[in-house]
DNA sequence: TTAGGGTTAG
């Protein structure tokens, strides 16, 4: 690699541009063809080891997206200093490319070069590979823990790691606040689906609390992605929209990347015609944004307007991606489209070269056997170039639930069960297999079985936000202080149902419920997609 | 001459 590095036999001139004019020059090139003639000019000037100049080169070329420039010149460094050592390792982290990091700071410290502040923030990128608590106490051990950067750097390796205790602490006990410490926080609490928390710190931001050398930290874009995320996935549209609003009124730029955060917030909060004004004012769409528009609308059943996108999309020349095949493949599912869907999904590689991925052929499954091909569907799966995973044998359990194939759900279940790949999902969709079927001695002899091999289903959760506040509900649930309010309103609901002609499906439902719940239709709804998301 | 936080998915 390095052989194709710039090689010139140096000629002194007699007036060699000044260092600035040079920094200058290494700083402005933005291509790598325009680096390698500034890199050129260096070498006539023997002026390509020059400290300021050489490092300006490397952090360039790594930039640039060419860290084989970067590590060929590092490599011809003369004893380089720790400017050196922690750029070389901040490259290679910020490429994702955590061990070989790990490995220059390693290399690092047995040359004896002392890391500095600057170090632990680029070392702390590759956590978790390297456990936040022992980079920790080496910031302690030499007294770098206070300094602004390496604390954030810590509050956002503890944040990651979902150590919501450690990275709080250390927040807290911050000596000045950062707004970069406070989105790690928030992000953090967003990810546990703590919107509730995260919003007290994203308001403190507005109101007190937060102290800092340079007077009042405003939220900016990324501080709102993160939270908005965690609206779309609790379905706390009040929220999401409060945040929409403070966006608009605070002057924070609704790019492609906030863009697509509240497309996605509201498609999963269920407002399709919100998502699509946003998509619709974004000037400069990125694939994400379309992506996130076309998944929004496949899963919600908006077919048409899904594969009308990705042609639209296709028309603009903006290259789909892996996801966005998620999107059209659960498209043609909803819709029916088998042949529609099986051409998508050869063009997935012939046309655009992405290689299909075990979610893609769970998208296949899924269409073939809602389209009642069940026999395809398994011959699919066992003709697959991958191995099947828990999910897929999932979809293809559940399809056989779907059209009652006995036979074909025992065969899987056994085959899991033998492979030592069954999950309580497994056994849950067994049991309502042969529920399916009315076969009660199937289902009690699943029961027992699980019960024989420890194995228990978590319950499945379902959340509506009211009044700011998200509320969590378990089957059969009477943890709330309103509960006899909330099965009253379902009492009166199902009379609604019944008075409207609704017939609960009570086949598909599992065997330990009574028969008044059984004959309880809304109940069975709740039930149901409960088990769904379980 | 060096540093920290983010969005789409069966």
């Amino acid at each position: 690699m390095s052989s194709s590095l710039v090689t010139t036999t140096p000629t002194h001139r007699q007036h060699p541009p000044s260092i600035d004019r040079l920094t200058f020059l290494v700083d402005k090139s933005k291509s790598i063809k325009h680096l390698l003639q500034t890199h050129a000019l260096l070498l006539r000037h023997g002026l390509h080891h020059h400290p300021i100049l050489n490092f300006k080169l490397q952090r360039s070329y790594a930039s640039l997206g060419r860290l084989d420039y970067t590590v060929a010149l590092f490599q011809r460094t003369h004893n380089p200093s720790v400017f050196f050592w922690t750029s070389i390792i901040h490259s290679h982290a910020q490429c994702g490319l955590h061990d070989l990091a790990l490995m220059y700071y390693t290399q690092m410290l047995t040359n004896g070069v002392e890391p500095n502040c600057f170090t632990f923030s680029a070392v702390m990128k590759t956590c978790p590979l390297r456990p936040g608590k022992a980079l920790h106490s080496q910031t302690i051990k030499l007294g770098f823990d206070s300094d602004l950067y390496v604390r954030t750097g810590l509050v956002d390796v503890y944040a990651r790691a979902g150590d919501v205790v450690s990275a709080r602490q250390l927040f807290d006990t911050m000596p000045e606040k950062s707004l970069v410490s406070l989105t790690a926080m928030i992000t953090c609490y967003a990810k546990r689906g703590e919107v509730e928390e995260a919003r007290v710190l994203f308001d403190g931001m507005e109101e007190r609390d937060v102290e800092n050398a340079g007077g009042e930290i405003k939220p900016n874009e990324l501080t709102v992605l993160s939270l908005l995320s965690a609206c779309g996935q609790l379905g706390a549209l009040e929220s999401g929209r409060w945040l929409h609003s403070y966006i608009e009124n605070n002057g924070i730029q609704v790019n492609a990347h906030v863009g697509t955060a509240l497309i996605d917030m509201y498609s999963k909060c269920g407002s399709l015609e919100d998502a699509r004004l946003v998509f619709d004012m974004i000037n400069e769409k990125d694939v994400v944004a379309w992506n996130s528009m076309i998944v929004g609308y496949a899963m919600h059943g908006f077919s048409r307007d899904a594969l009308q996108l990705f042609h639209e999309m296709c028309r603009l020349s903006c290259q789909p991606t892996d996801i966005t095949f998620i999107g059209v493949l659960s498209a043609c599912a909803y819709a029916g489209l088998v042949s529609e869907g099986r051409a998508f999904f050869s063009s997935m590689k012939d046309e655009y070269g992405i290689e299909p991925k075990i979610e893609h052929y769970g998208c296949m499954v899924n269409l073939l056997s809602r389209a009642g091909q069940l026999e395809e569907a398994y011959e699919f799966v066992k003709n697959m170039k991958i191995d099947p995973d828990p999910v897929l044998w999932g979809t293809l359990l559940g399809a056989c639930r779907l059209h009652g194939n006995i036979t074909l759900g025992e065969e899987i279940a056994e085959f899991l069960l033998g492979q030592n790949l069954a999950n309580s999902g497994t056994f849950i969709l067994l049991s309502n297999i042969y529920a399916a079927a009315g076969n009660w001695d199937g289902v009690a002899r699943v029961r027992t079985l699980m019960k024989h091999s420890g194995i228990q289903k978590e319950p499945g959760c379902s959340s509506i936000e009211v009044d700011n506040k998200v509320h969590e509900f378990l089957a059969g649930d009477r943890r709330s202080p309103r509960s006899k309010e909330i099965y009253m309103m379902i009492k009166e609901m199902n009379q609604w149902l019944k008075a409207h002609g609704y017939t609960p499906q009570i086949d598909t439902v599992l065997h330990d419920l009574g028969e008044r719940e059984r004959s309880n239709p809304l109940k069975f709804i709740v039930r149901n997609l409960l088990l769904l998301s379980g």
